[in-house]
DNA sequence: GCTATAGATGTAATAATATAACATTTGCAA
DNA sequence: TTGCAAATGTTATATTATTACATCTATAGC
């Protein structure tokens, strides 16, 4: 695992200098061949939305969306967000942060998961995680209850480690 | 821990025929009496609107309590609720269901926490866990990353027990 | 008991988030 | 080609939540 700010898994949150241009790119090439792989359409528009949403790092509002669609294209209306929205939750592609009511880009869009996210209130920026300790006591708590689990939404607010340092 | 169904900790889901009332009222109790030691004012609405979210096990909607509330109290409008709502969150009395916007009593008001919830997508019920292994993993790992880490939301759906049960 | 004040509630309007319903267009397979 | 299913366009509406300002109420200090 390198050090560039990027895959690290112990540094999840990008620094502020790194190739932000590569993460949207590798993100995109990775739904690409998925939708290949699954015979998906990834029509313009879904492809125009997950990019707008891969501009950074921080969770996307679905109006701030149509806002910036708009700009490029008359016709967009709340349904044709919400249904980009929707084709790219359903595939994985990204997720939807629900104490925000906004959408973040899947880290690792080839294959499905539920992640974990850490949400910094300071910059705004969330960081996912795939991590398998959290996964198992969610699993193995539910199962000691008889509770059988489908889905598990983690999200964590706080300040990242950035922020921390920044405010001293 | 008594198995009665509602205070075992491997069984957070209150059977059918538990005694509700005793639910309810046990609830207010512990609130009247944490709003008296912290100098706090249950008004009259707060109590009402504390009253009607422990009717039942179910996250209530804050459109549904205003349409209640409408009922006994004419003057009652969106404000009327979500000021309740803020005052008995803030205080720990209940806890928002991000990913329902909805809200639930906490089973433990006596002094304010972070909980756990188990949502049942068959039956709509909700249990409350306060499990510190979840809650320290949580911990342990946001550390790992320099996380200061503030607010955990960690909502699980799935099928309860009585309700898997049902389905055989 | 007054009265000033802070907190709580009333009231109207609007913002923010999301979906329903039906028409039209487009891509693709038979 | 032509027919169908999926995607998008279009209009309207539902749901969730907040802002702003007016009025009322409890109570602490006089
Ligand atoms: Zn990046
Ligand atoms: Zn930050
Ligand atoms: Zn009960
Ligand atoms: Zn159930």
């Amino acid at each position: 695992m390198t050090h560039d700010g990027r895959n690290d898994v112990l540094r999840p949150f990008p620094d502020q200098r790194h190739d932000h241009d590569a993460c949207r790119s590798e993100a995109l090439a990775q739904v690409v061949a998925a939708c290949a792989e699954r015979g998906l359409r990834l029509t313009p528009l879904r492809r125009r939305v997950l990019e707008l949403i891969w501009s950074s790092h921080t969770p996307v509002k679905a109006y701030d969306l149509l806002d910036r669609l708009r700009r490029e294209h008359a016709a967009a209306a709340p349904p044709t967000v919400y249904r980009a929205l929707e084709f790219l939750v359903e595939q994985g592609f990204i997720h939807r942060i629900e104490s925000l009511n906004a959408y973040i880009g899947c880290s690792e869009p080839e294959q499905a998961h539920q992640g974990q996210f850490l949400i910094c209130d300071s910059c705004g920026d969330a960081a996912e995680l795939s991590d398998p300790d959290i996964a198992a006591v969610l699993r193995r708590k539910a199962e000691m209850l008889g509770f059988q689990l489908d889905v598990c939404t983690v999200e964590l607010k706080g300040r990242c480690a950035r922020c921390e340092t920044a405010a001293g």
